[in-house]
DNA sequence: GTAGGGTTAG
């Protein structure tokens, strides 16, 4: 067994390191099993009786076996072994790649003590290179392992500056670098300040790093201010977006940086598409997806993964279908992204039949998979199918359920409306549940109608997540529908109490590239007047084909001709008049919302389908609703 | 020898 005691006395350069792997715990290179002194003359012998040497071992398994060889004796050894084999190569250079080899390695401590090792006994002279692989396992490393990364990448940035290295500028970078992982910013960005000269490799690590901890606004400071930019740079920038929920800021970059004439590369569009999927945007979405053509990007499976998914989150199931198709090659995110999809707009059978051909075709489903197949089990009712994904999924797959399982498992029995098995399961689960479990609980009472269970539900709620409105507005539904007006004023001064505003609800439209979003009883808009006029026409046409209105889905206390008033002045309602006065019949129309859809609007929008011959589209928080001839493809379960 | 990318239930 090998531990540090039995290694040299700590250098001076290095602080001291964790002890060497145990042989039962090895690291990703098999040759950390050679941690005694007798395996290590085996693996010689057997190499000696097969006519080899240590070189031919795999760089990266001789080099471990010297930065792992427990006494002198044996690193002496190793080391004569390595010389003789690279044959005549200066030994400097031999070391520096092994460490380079380690560095990349799954392990990179054993650079550190390989380095270490090298460094007490003196064999060789650190040179740029020397430093630049040891920073880069430093880097490596990572903030989890900052109490032994951080001390050395600062030894080795004092060596650098002690053997004057300091003019290397590729090395500066990589010590930047090293703080930066490392998670000392505030030394990284010292150093950058300090730095004599920088290059735009400087700039995007830096920024790279501001983006990674969230704090786009200091990584915006530093794009705007940085004397040139190129493509990694507006791709970090316009990723980093995407990832803290800005994608129009997103997309306002990428505008931007064609108008500058960058050429969008692979991940730049990657990054562009997320975007477009997020904010629903379907023409820049499309124009993007033209340009990635153009490019020959449609290879690349990631790529496609992403453009699928544009195509989903853009309510373009068909284009969706369409790009997944067309895919060279389909790795398992590209199904389950397809089955999730399907789910989503509630073509749960499709989303099934998905996977029996993934099955057939010998893909591994994984844990996403698994929620796409749930999601479409619970949409159509399918309680025992889903039921038996759940068992399979750890049965025939090994893969054990997330929090995120077991939120679409209470999800699927409680809209089946199987509320106390749901909370029996609730209770059962191995895992404490979370808002999104007790939130699921919550949506299967208001679809039930069980007060009881909602109030179950949202005493859990207001510890785990108090500062939700959408669970106190849906409680107040309850309590509306089963016309308990005092609870529902309960549930406002409830509300009150805690300081929880309620999200503004907000519906949008895009129209020739212009996004038109409208809140309810909104009267800014260019054409309100025109809006109300054609909405009171269409509401006429409605009621005779029976539509009464659902003045239930308003939660104020008020008279009933106050509620209608309320009602027709929703925000989807709005979206949708625009859409019809504007957009050429027969055309599809696409609504983005903000919120979950309200129920009388549903109720609304399919007459309105039915009369007006036309396809709406909506994408509410949850999912899609596609009304096509008086019908909705969530078949009214949602 | 230095900087980036994908699918997720309510």
């Amino acid at each position: 067994m090998l531990s540090l005691s039995s290694s040299p006395a700590p250098p001076r350069l290095l602080p001291p390191l964790p002890p060497s792997p145990e042989p039962s715990r090895p690291s990703s290179l098999s040759a950390t099993t050679f941690s005694s002194p007798s395996q290590l003359k085996q693996l010689h012998a057997q190499l000696v009786k097969a006519g080899r040497s240590l070189s031919t071992l795999p760089l990266p398994q001789a080099a471990v076996v010297c930065a792992l060889s427990p006494s002198s004796a044996d690193f002496d050894y190793a080391r004569s072994l390595l010389r003789r084999a690279a044959d005549g190569k200066q030994e400097g250079v031999i070391w520096n790649t092994c460490l380079n080899a380690l560095a990349g390695s799954g392990a990179p401590i054993n650079a550190l003590r390989l380095f270490s090792r090298l460094r007490t006994a003196s064999y060789v002279l650190p040179d740029s290179f020397t430093c630049s692989f040891v920073l880069k396992a430093c880097s490596e490393l990572g903030p989890a392992a900052a109490d032994v990364s951080l001390p050395a990448g600062r030894a080795v940035h004092g060596l650098v500056e002690k053997l004057g290295l300091h003019s290397d500028l590729y090395l500066h970078n990589t010590i930047v670098l090293m703080y930066a992982c490392c998670g000392a910013m505030v030394e990284a960005r010292l150093l950058f300040e300090k730095m004599p000269r920088r290059d735009v490799v400087t700039w995007n690590i830096v920024i790279t790093h501001f983006v990674k901890r969230g704090d786009m606004e200091t990584a915006r400071e530093l794009f705007d201010e940085m004397p040139e930019r190129n493509v990694r740079s507006w791709t970090t920038m316009i990723g980093g977006y995407v990832q803290s929920g800005k994608p129009k800021e997103a997309i306002r970059l990428y505008c931007d940086m064609e108008e500058m004439g960058v050429e969008p590369n692979e991940v730049t569009v990657v990054a562009a598409l997320a975007a477009c999927a997020d904010l629903g945007a379907l023409e820049l979405g499309e124009r993007v997806h033209e340009y990635a053509n153009r490019c020959g990007f449609l290879k690349n499976v990631r790529l496609c993964n992403t453009l699928t998914d544009m195509y989903i989150k853009c309510g373009c199931i068909e284009l969706a279908r369409g790009v997944f198709e067309e895919m060279e090659e389909k790795t398992v995110v590209s199904w389950s992204a397809m089955i999730c999809g399907l789910a989503m707009h509630g073509q749960g059978e499709e989303a099934l039949q998905l996977f029996s051909e993934m099955k057939r075709v010998g893909v591994r489903p994984n844990g996403v998979t698994f929620l796409g197949l749930l999601h479409a089990c619970s949409h159509m009712g399918l309680l025992e199918e889903g039921c038996e994904f759940f068992t399979s999924m750890s049965r025939d797959y090994g893969l054990v359920p997330e929090i995120e399982h077991y939120g679409c498992m209470v999800d699927l029995l409680s809209r089946a409306g199987r509320l106390q098995d749901a909370l029996e399961f609730i209770h059962k689960m191995p895992v404490a549940p979370n808002s999104v479990v007790w939130g699921a609980l919550l949506g299967g009472a208001h679809v039930h109608k069980n007060v009881k269970m909602g109030e179950e539900a949202i005493k859990h709620l207001r510890r785990l997540d108090p500062l939700n409105d959408g669970y106190y507005i849906v409680l107040s539904n309850i309590y509306a529908e089963a016309g308990r007006w005092e609870d529902v004023a309960r549930v406002r001064c409830m509300m009150r109490d805690e300081g929880v505003k309620k999200t503004p609800g907000w519906s949008s439209i895009a129209l020739d590239g212009v996004v038109h979003e409208f809140v309810a009883g909104d009267s800014d808009h260019l054409q309100a007047e025109v809006i109300y006029r054609r909405w009171d026409e269409l509401l006429m046409q409605l009621k005779s084909k029976g539509y009464v209105p659902d003045t239930c889905a308003v939660l104020l206390d008020m008279d009933e001709d106050r509620k209608e008033q309320v009602l027709h002045r929703h925000s989807e309602k709005l979206a949708l008049t625009f859409g019809l006065i504007n957009m050429p019949p027969g055309t599809p129309i696409r609504i983005m919302k903000n919120l979950r859809v309200c129920s009388d609007c549903h109720a609304a929008f399919k007459l309105i389908s039915a009369i007006t011959e036309r396809q709406i589209v909506v994408r509410d928080r949850n999912r899609f609703h596609c009304f096509k001839d008086g019908l909705c493809s969530c078949r009214d379960y949602w």
